[in-house]
DNA sequence: ATTTTAAGCAACCTTTGGGTTGCATATTAG
DNA sequence: CTAATATGCAACCCAAAGGTTGCTTAAAAT
């Protein structure tokens, strides 16, 4: 099944945060950060950071290692291809069951 | 600007629970389907059922429409279309890091 | 050797989420 | 008219989410 729905949800869940879009939005332009560093600008403590870090971990959109006493945190775009492809899955069903009423109409 | 992080979240958030998403792969058949319907098949309670579709309907992914003693719900394909453009915004920025780091290298 | 700086761990708190049950109300069917 | 069906509303429960503070450990800087 190229398709699946099957665990997608904890990825969707993983975006569904204004904290962890900016994360993502500060990541996805190449550079990896360390925790102080995507802290920074933020009204929100380290440690809570650290835990949506730990969030976008989890469902593979970010990737951390570790070089001396700092984490970096870079980006990983599979997740995100993924979910686009499910998104596109569903938009074409939808299409497909636009044009099957249309074409039942003509008739 | 076409694509704004802002007020993206609540629709990923609407889409991180498998029974809606559920809903959603059942709804962008094109079919509308009450809410008795939409809870067949499943273990929950209608109530439940009633909630989640609340929550698709509050970020525009559903609309429901009250007919005679049930209220048909169908799936609206705006916001998903929405994330789609997120999604490649982000993709899109992540390929620019790459390409930038490839020429940087090619120098 | 000492002091910063970067993180990890853990306890704790408060709000939100997902679910349930019970009861009231509005249509439709007999 | 009466019974059955489809929802709506509200109270209540428990677990998970988001956040904070305090303390410890590990590296780097002086």
């Amino acid at each position: 099944m190229a398709v699946k729905r099957q665990a997608r949800a904890p990825v969707f869940a993983a975006l569904g945060d204004e904290t962890r879009l900016a994360l993502v939005a500060k990541l996805c332009g190449g550079q990896p950060h360390s925790i102080s560093q995507l802290t920074q600008g933020t009204k929100l403590s380290r440690q809570a950071i650290t835990k949506h870090l730990r969030v976008l971990e989890s469902v593979g959109i970010v990737r951390s290692v570790r070089a001396g006493r700092e984490s970096r945190f870079k980006f990983d775009p599979t997740p995100i291809g993924e979910l686009k492809e499910y998104l596109d899955f569903v938009s074409q069903q939808w299409d497909q069951a636009l044009s099957r009423l249309k074409s039942f109409v003509e008739d």
